[in-house]
DNA sequence: ATTACAATGTAGCCTTGGCTACACTTGTGA
DNA sequence: TCACAAGTGTAGCCAAGGCTACATTGTAAT
C-alpha cells in the first residue's frame, strides 16, 4: 500500500494537513462546550427572569427530558460552573456566570450582525443559537467594529 | 412544589419556550450534521485533488486516528452518503457529493463574509469551519446579496 | 517469492447527550 | 394532617465520536 499513486498531480489546493487539522480540532473543542454554553446562558436567563433555575424550567426551554437535563446540570457542576442541591434548583457559580456573559455577548452580537446583513429575525435568532460558539475574538471584535462603522 | 413562587415580576425577558425549544433542537440536529458534513466536504477535496480517500489521509487531515476515521467511515456508508470496500478507499455517492457541494458553497460564503467584514484569514477559516454548519437558507442568501452588493 | 511496512480493520473502552421507566421529595390545598 | 401532583432524582438503555492496542491485508522492493 505504502505510498500514494502519482496517477496525476494535485490539481486541487488544499491546506496543509497540520493547519486543516487544527482548525478541525478548534471546532470539536467548541462543539463539546457548546452544550455548556447553553446551559450557562439559559440558567443565568431563568435566574434573572424568574429568582430561580428549576431543571424542568431548563428541560423544557431546552426541549429535552428532565432526565437529560439533570445529567447536564451535573455535568456543569463537575466543571465547576455551577452548584445545585437536591430539590434546591441550579445556581451558577462565579465562572459561570462569567461564561454566561460571554456567550450572551456574542448571542447578541450574532443576531445583531445577521440582521444588519438582512437576514429575517427569526433566521437571525435560530442560526445565531449555533453560530455563537464558533466566533472568536477576532471575528467578534471585527462584528463589533462592523456595527459601530455603520450605525 | 407545584408552581413558581410569585416572588416577584419577571423583569428579564425570554423567548416564548416552544420557540427557543426549537430553536435548540434545531441547533442539536445541525449539532449531528456536522461531522457528516465535514467527512464529505474532506473526501470530496481529496478525491478531487489525489483521486483517492483514504481513511489515513482523512484521519490525518482531521487530527482523528484512522480509527476514529474508518468507524465514521461507516457511519457514512450507513447514511448513503459514501461507499467503501475493505481497502479500496472510500467514495461519495450522489447523494454525498450533493452534500458536500452545499457544505463548499457555505464554507465559501461564510469565509467571503468573515472576510469582508475585516477578520483576518486564518480566524476567519477556523471560524467558519463551525459557523458554516448553522447557515441557514436565509442566512445564505443574504450572505450572498452583502457580498454582492458590495463588490 | 519473500519480506517488511504502511494502511486498514477490529475490539474494547470512555464520555457525552439523548431517551423511558420508575422511585422519592416537597409543598399545597382540602 | 395528609393526599396528591409536580418536581426531582436514579437506573438502564442507545448512538456517536473519541481513544489505544492488536490483528490482518496489500504492495513495493529486494
Ligand atoms: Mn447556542
Ligand atoms: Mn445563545
Ligand atoms: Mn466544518
Ligand atoms: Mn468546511
Amino acid at each position: 500500500m505504502a505510498h500514494h499513486p502519482a496517477h496525476h498531480a494535485p490539481s486541487v489546493e488544499l491546506p496543509a494537513e497540520p493547519t486543516q487539522a487544527r482548525r478541525f480540532g478548534k471546532t470539536r473543542t467548541a462543539l463539546s462546550a457548546v452544550v455548556l454554553e447553553d446551559y450557562a446562558e439559559l440558567i443565568a436567563d431563568l435566574l434573572a427572569a424568574n429568582g430561580e433555575a428549576r431543571p424542568t424550567d431548563i428541560a423544557r426551554r431546552l426541549g429535552v427530558s428532565h432526565a437529560t437535563a439533570i445529567k447536564t446540570i451535573a455535568r456543569l457542576k463537575r466543571a465547576g460552573l455551577a452548584t445545585a442541591r437536591p430539590y434546591r434548583g441550579v445556581f451558577l457559580t462565579e465562572k459561570g456566570h462569567d461564561l454566561a456573559d460571554r456567550v450572551r455577548v456574542r448571542h447578541r452580537l450574532v443576531v445583531d450582525v445577521l440582521r444588519a446583513l438582512g437576514v429575517p429575525s427569526e433566521a437571525a435568532e435560530a442560526d445565531a443559537e449555533g453560530i455563537e460558539h464558533y466566533v472568536s475574538e477576532s471575528t467578534l471584535k471585527a462584528f463589533a467594529q462592523f456595527l459601530k462603522s455603520r450605525g
